[in-house]
DNA sequence: TGGATGCCTGAGCATTATGCTCAATTGCGG
DNA sequence: CCGCAATTGAGCATAATGCTCAGGCATCCA
């Protein structure tokens, strides 16, 4: 797995800064070759180093207002069989194994209460989903970013 | 807040199929005029509708592997004061005040257990958090992804 | 009904960016 | 010391962009 580096880092900052630009624009505004920029553009999106465009969207603009963080037990820790069964709901953004009383922790979307209250269900109609238990997010204090992480390795030598 | 449309929605999903696609090439495919994908793509830049680009690296490729969930109480619900503190921790990537026995959840990443535990204490180190409980995520179950949201949008009438 | 509004469309054209290739250079690790 | 990968600058044909305009077509409201 190629890690990004202090170019990389600055490139993705740079396009920060202003989303449409081209190729040329940023090798001007980094002070770096057409080429380069281009050659890491590439690389990046080859590497998988990127998510896809798509994940940019804010869900609350497709309609579904309402975001949940959910965790759920899973039977004898049969969790790929419950994975094969909970990747078929659209409103489950993300899902990760994790450690702790639960086994599994679901990013859940929906379009308001009533929605939430129906995925919910749908997930515990997986045979291997125990016990789920909702927490529903209010207020989003920080939107996901990784520029702070970023600049961070930009400015490294 | 303008919702996105099916217009939207079938742009963002054949960006998805080549991220480095020109407009030209996104309105060939999806059979629209070119002016209609480039006013599209500027409104949705202009309006907010989506996150930075740099939203789309993985912390993993950062240098950051470790990621946790890391809920924790807050005092007196003073979350704003705690919010001033905590956004000038990098490694905290989100955070949300949530319901449940928690008052906010947030993701943090880290460069190994080490590190993580450092990250904690210096999220305990602001007043306002009383009690932290992590949630370590080993495995990415399903990565995070809008496109079965788009896909529902983009076949919809 | 009439009219305003917003969106999609197709067209044109000057400007700019891209794709591609090459060769020289630099910096790093074997 | 040598190879390897990255960077650079250059050139040039091709392609995309920025910009503008006008016509068509819905929807919405007076």
């Amino acid at each position: 797995m190629r890690m990004l580096d202090r170019t990389d880092a600055r490139i993705l900052l740079a396009w920060d800064s202003d989303p449409l630009a081209t190729t040329v624009g940023l090798s001007r505004d980094l002070g770096l070759a057409r080429n380069t920029v281009q050659a890491r553009q590439r690389r990046m999106e080859a590497d998988d180093s990127l998510a896809p465009p798509s994940t940019r969207t804010h869900p609350a603009r497709l309609g579904y207002p309402l975001l949940a963080f959910v965790r759920a037990e899973i039977s004898q820790g049969d969790v790929d069989q419950a994975v094969r069964t909970l990747i078929r709901i659209p409103e489950i953004l993300e899902l990760h194994a994790t450690t702790g009383d639960h086994d599994i922790l679901a990013r859940v979307v929906a379009t308001d209460a009533d929605d939430l209250h129906r995925v919910t269900r749908q997930m515990l109609r997986c045979p291997e989903v125990m016990r789920t238990s909702t927490a529903l997010a209010m207020r989003e204090l920080i939107p996901y970013r990784t520029a702070p992480l970023l600049s961070r390795l930009a400015n490294q030598p």
